[in-house]
DNA sequence: TCCATAGTTCGATCTCAACCGAACCATGCA
DNA sequence: TGCATGGTTCGGTTGAGATCGAACTATGGA
């Protein structure tokens, strides 16, 4: 009975541990090169080559030349809710890689998910804005209802745009078991919390470290 | 960077092509026997034995021993939802299986998707109890709302219950990309669907088929 | 007690893919 | 033009795991 569509080729792809360790690296959002993800798998370039290869041919991750250089980022949002779900089981089975150590703790407490925030202030963050009536869901569409288009504006975030990509979308957090908020306005709302200098990523993690100011900024901002 | 769970144990498991038809088979919700699953999978009961170990110690799968037959499930929901996200995925990526054929057409319309009912039928039922009034969502968390509880007592659907798993649950549809009901509520209804006898499952597939009056009556009786 | 059936264990085989050394192409810079 | 650097291609090696034949264990029934 082979209904629906073959799962195990793309499955495949994510199970080699190389090629896990790069897709998890990309799950930062930021265009990695070649090089940067082979160091990340710990293999070498040839190697990496070879498993970028497949990556790209199994639509996992898309590849952009710059000089002589090679960027590689994941395919879609998509990708990264199949990433993310898979983190979220993996650490129900057990399969526990984190020592919850002190960057954990950091990790656990805000970290960048793809492109958006996530982790206990991302939480917070989708949770506040529910309360607040900034955001609702309607026949399973996420969506932003008036005051929250008011709130944005008077924050001047960005919420227009021609993408067709969702403006709001919910994503499971591993640490946390709950929504966060993706889509383009997670996107935007992240690249606000940077320009205002609230918070700044630490340098070789997907930790997200706020100043005390800037914490306080953020929720007063957000009102949550 | 290590971050996160180990993502590529759980991956691998599922990229094998005999374990992945085995989990695609246990989608339908129901405990196949070793057996069962060794056809399902095309492999011989011995290589079937070590996968179903393989998928057991990885926490995907539970097993009962009832007399000489071992029964196997899935693991928890949270599988499923792993597995259907892949299957979303993979179809986006067009490494597609599914020959549009007739039977295709009916599994789009109607389908068990783990223990509920996804499909056409599937997804036009949440839309319809969202649209009614009969659920709502609040910071994350989908409920039945008192006009929701009301309405089950009417047609005798069984919501209470001691289990801990949730109540209602969105589930990702891979024909559809849209959600429909899951959870205990969602199994509840299905079983609610089998004993009105408006439908029954089309054996050796996970296609529903509805009786024409079977599909009116429970339209009606959901309202939408 | 004997046999049939369901499933597992063991052992051997074999294939596939991950890996790297070496050579090769392409870009940027001096 | 020459050189350094980033990436890819090719070839050969190796190891893990998927597979099955054969033997073994457990349950149910005659």
């Amino acid at each position: 009975m082979k209904d629906g569509p073959d799962i195990s080729r793309v499955a495949a792809l994510i199970g080699d541990p190389g090629r896990a360790n790069m897709l998890a690296a990309l799950m930062s959002g930021k265009a990695l090169t070649a090089g940067e993800l082979a160091a990340e798998a710990g293999v070498s370039s040839q190697t990496a080559s070879a498993h970028l290869q497949g990556l790209e041919a199994g639509k996992l991750i898309v590849r952009t030349k710059q000089g002589r250089h090679h960027y590689f980022k994941l395919a879609s949002d998509d990708v990264a809710g199949v990433l993310e779900a898979l983190m979220g089981l993996a650490a129900k089975t057990g399969q526990l890689r984190t020592r919850t150590g002190p960057r954990d703790a950091e990790l656990r407490l805000a970290r960048v998910c793809y492109n958006h925030l996530a982790g206990d202030m991302g939480v917070a963050l989708f949770d506040g804005m529910m309360a607040r009536g900034f955001l609702h869901v309607k026949a399973d569409e996420l969506a932003l209802t008036a005051a929250g288009y008011k709130k944005m504006a008077a924050l001047g975030i960005e919420v227009e745009g021609k993408s067709r990509a969702p403006l709001c979308r919910e994503c499971l957090d591993w640490s946390e078991r709950r929504s966060h908020l993706a889509g383009r306005l997670g996107r935007s709302i992240l690249e606000h919390v940077y320009a205002q200098g609230w918070a700044k990523r630490v340098e070789g993690t997907r930790a997200v470290r706020f100043t005390g100011l800037g914490g306080a900024a953020f929720r007063k901002a957000f009102e949550f």
